[in-house]
DNA sequence: GTCTATAAAACGATAGAC
DNA sequence: GTCTATCGTTTTATAGAC
């Protein structure tokens, strides 16, 4: 009986699923418990608070997208232009894999006025995958232009994003994919 | 006092003010009495329902836009890269008016996913602006590849949008203009 | 007296927390 | 499951302007 109905891993994913779809502020405890299959109570034995949780989420989905789509940027058995088409797939990849795009531009577009509680991760998060972009397009830019393309990659895939939610049309998100490569191979 | 306190305008002002900088979800019918003065019952008598004041404020702005901002494109005194920068400079002046940037965008973000209630609207919006932008790039591009510029313009100016809120630097959003004036100019 | 915009109170439902 | 607070909403009453 004090065997655990789901693992902690579990309800962090659910509440991934429900986060990404239906947006913070929409996204009640009770839609929470009720996805993992527990009572309402038992699920302050996981987490002390909403908030709390969405923390968690932040961070689990930093790991993996550190450890799994970053970290291509840096993987040295792969030519510089066959990384960035690689993490920006998966990157594109991950985040359709279940409805709702990128949870921290969602996030940052929902909370940044609101609370700054959830901020420093998210800016973790970016900062992160701008340094992934930049150390790319730095093998053949100057590091001041590498960090414009970068931004700019950026700046496409989320707003990629607002346009396929409107219009359902992922071809949205091919288009960053090839413009990120097409400026990687322009002539310098 | 049968005198109105304040006008239908005045509400929807208020209205947008805190729905771009609060969401729709996280803003209450509490917040948006108090800030114009009223008791929340009293609110009801100029809006049936929190959604039908949504509805109200989506066609202000997309209002607003049609003739302040898109028409740019159309005003056949200037150039057409001249009605480019000063659309799209609009635009930024106009959202960066007051907190939240695009609410447009914002909007999408939050409730794409869960009501199909603005979804008509918000297309509405986007497709006309699309159209402004890919009519401005038609003097200059075939049309499929004026299509492509005006969706990357926007695509751009959303994303930017992320990233202004995260980082609280609007050069992201200068950078999105220059961009976009420089892909106008770019030899065929 | 009859409007109507307001305040005030209270509704049922649901929020987050325990 | 229960709690309390607050949500969006509705109802009732009041207070000028016609």
């Amino acid at each position: 009986m004090p065997i655990q109905k789901v693992t902690k891993e579990e309800v962090v994913k659910q509440a991934l699923f429900l986060f990404k779809k239906q947006g913070y502020h929409r996204t009640s405890m009770s839609d929470l418990s009720a996805a993992c299959g527990l009572q309402k109570g038992s699920f302050y034995h996981y987490f002390t608070s909403k908030d709390a949780l969405m923390l968690e989420v932040l961070d689990t989905v930093h790991q993996y997208f550190a450890t799994r789509v970053f970290a291509i940027a840096y993987d040295e058995s792969l030519m510089p232009r066959e990384r960035l088409e690689k993490m920006i797939a998966k990157q594109i990849y991950v985040a359709a894999s279940t409805e709702g795009g990128c949870l921290m531009g969602n996030m940052a577009i929902e909370t940044a006025l609101v609370t700054q509680e959830f901020l420093p991760k998210m800016r973790e998060f970016f900062e992160e995958y701008l340094r992934a972009l930049a150390h790319l397009y730095s093998f053949k830019w100057e590091p001041t232009t590498a960090q414009k393309l970068a931004e700019q990659a950026i700046v496409e895939y989320e707003g990629a994003w607002i346009m396929v939610k409107l219009t359902q049309n992922n071809h949205f998100l091919q288009d960053v994919l090839q413009r990120a490569l097409d400026r990687f191979d322009a002539v310098n």
